[in-house]
DNA sequence: CTATTCTATGCAACCGGTTGCATGTCAAGC
DNA sequence: GCTTGACATGCAACCGGTTGCATAGAATAG
């Protein structure tokens, strides 16, 4: 009355071991180390094998290796453009080094994301945490029970890489200082997302320096309706530029804009983060660029390291990102800035 | 001299039996069947795997129970928009039924795919392969070695769900009938896709019944550069309005008509399928709906089904679409038609 | 008070591979 | 021609759990 679902008749090396006329230890040989044995028999065993249908199985080479060929990685929103790319590398990669790839979805909640580091846990190599919500404490408390390695999340003697927007998002400033702009917007993302602080605190520091008023107006989720609905708050500070925490809460921001009748770039300007849009948008948006899909190949790189050499070193591996201008900017209105187009 | 890297300190059965006082089957019972046991044995067993910080192994649970409490899904593109949604309702419905969910990407390449299932096999409970471009012999002989679920690819005998763009396809070339068009052109995704084929069949069904002269502009890959790039191809065909495969594809063919100087909808109408980019296009696109998370949600459900009654049916299901009516479609210039605007 | 049924637990085989060691064979070395 | 060694293969233990069956002790029946 018991079921059996999922036991297929799938051949095991016993199997093949029989039709070869050869011991299972052989067949195991035939395919891990074919060089110990003589070629005709790896010839007649890799036959038999081809014949039944074998195909290893990884479970049972886990468990008896103790390497397990999996690696998981955790995204806190699938569907947000910035991850796919990231996803794709990190699966490439994966694939090429002949490992499998889980994958974890948190919708932005830390428990979720805790779960699945457990659930994950007992059958990968390691983990790959993208855009980690966690605190810092329990992302210490996984690393120091398997490989990990982290994205866009700083934490000290955890390998990590960095998307370094700092350096774009200063270009970004600097670009709206030159076109004459006096006072811009920072709109924020996830509160515990590290990229969004480091935006913040790039955007404070060079509108310091440069002598600009800003301001910071949160936005709970970067997506496109949350981006959408903060425009009115945006043009409330008297500002005449944004910076957005990401390319898709600007992108609704832009509509926001519209929704206003308020003209981008004419009356305002618009910069994304990530350039996950390319120029899609209409006008294309004003952007700092971002290898996401470096990112993800990097981190691969990185925790294959680990699992090679098991002497954990600090490892901080940072992406450069720069300023890429498209449609989105323009010469701040009413103001003599913007060295071109002085009014007469 | 060997690395043992990911052989972290995990203590075993073994380890809480003794601790325990107990045999190892003692400690495998506490967990899986306390009810067997008596309530202090289950008491003690516990205290003494808490005490050890002991983690079921899944591995080897899965290996001598061979029951995989693993799913793989394969889909072609990662980044396409139309697959983050059912990736993410996907790996939803695993994890809520407390199993993990293996991602793979194929970039489009058969062969790539029948790789990764091959991988995936013997890990997982089941595969899911959304929009296989496998040839059907290939995607039977999978299905006859392990649970398989097909999405957007309609193979009988093989449970499948089905987002039938048939109707809103319909709808979508009634639409521009009745705004005045009298010319429509289809621009083709995959060759190898089901989708593809049912929509390309779609238009070419409505499209005589009402009596529309219609063509087919290929295009080789879903994607904005490549809808942009055949924009020339579809003017040429003297056509008014366009379906694309994807909106993916419509967005770009819009760029390249915008590129060509002719506004959308005043002088070309253009209709996507999937309804991914929402209303973020500008204007807002005019789309074939789809419910993609809905489609991952039943793919996992008919999948468990399987997993729990190995008598396999042949289960056909089938998602309805219907036409979103936006921005992009408007009377067909210079005719008469659309009953509105009937220029003196 | 003995015979019988439960109940809780231990024993040992098994899942499908891997791997250290033993063994048998054949060729080269002296 | 016999020893030595290299090479190819088999044997059996092991990875960390699960589970059918056996058994000992307790509870129940007669």
């Amino acid at each position: 009355m018991k079921i059996e679902p999922e036991r297929k008749a799938t051949p095991t090396i016993s199997q093949v071991a029989a039709a070869a006329g050869v011991d299972r230890s052989t067949v195991s040989r035939a395919f891990t180390r074919p060089a110990m044995l003589s070629s005709e028999t790896v010839q007649r065993v890799l036959a038999a094998a081809e014949r039944l249908g074998y195909v290893p199985n990884h479970t049972a080479r886990a468990l008896s290796t103790g390497h397990y060929r999996n690696v998981a990685l955790i995204v806190p929103d699938v569907a947000n453009p910035f991850f796919p790319p990231l996803i794709s590398a990190v699966q490439r990669e994966t694939d090429r080094l002949d490992f499998c790839l889980f994958l974890g979805n948190t919708d932005e909640d830390p428990r979720q994301e805790d779960r699945l580091v457990d659930r994950f846990a007992g059958q990968v190599a390691g983990v790959i945490l993208a855009s980690s919500r966690l605190p810092e404490a329990q992302i210490r408390a996984h690393a120091a029970r398997r490989p990990l390695v982290l994205v866009n999340r700083d934490v000290s003697g955890i390998p990590r890489v960095l998307i370094d927007s700092g350096a774009g998002v200063e270009e970004a400033v600097a670009h709206l200082a030159e076109l004459g702009h006096r006072g811009i917007v920072y709109i924020s993302g996830p509160a515990s997302s590290w990229s969004n602080r480091q935006r913040r605190n790039a955007v404070r520091k060079a509108a310091e320096k440069l002598g600009l008023a800003h301001f910071t107006v949160p936005c709970p989720m970067p997506s496109y309706q949350a981006g959408r609905a903060v425009a009115p708050q945006v043009l409330r500070t008297g500002a005449t530029a944004a910076i957005a925490f990401d390319d898709v809460t600007a992108h609704g921001l832009m509509a926001g804009l519209a929704d206003g009748g308020v003209a981008v770039p004419r009356d305002f300007s618009v910069i994304g983060c990530d350039d996950v849009l390319g120029a899609v948008t209409q006008p294309a948006l004003t952007t700092v660029s971002n290898w996401s899909e470096e990112a993800g190949r990097a981190a691969v790189s990185l925790l294959f390291d680990m699992l090679q050499s098991s002497a954990i070193r600090d490892v901080r591996y940072v992406l450069e990102t720069h300023l890429v201008v498209r449609e989105t900017t323009g010469p701040a209105p009413g103001a003599a800035g913007g060295r071109s187009k002085r009014p007469g």
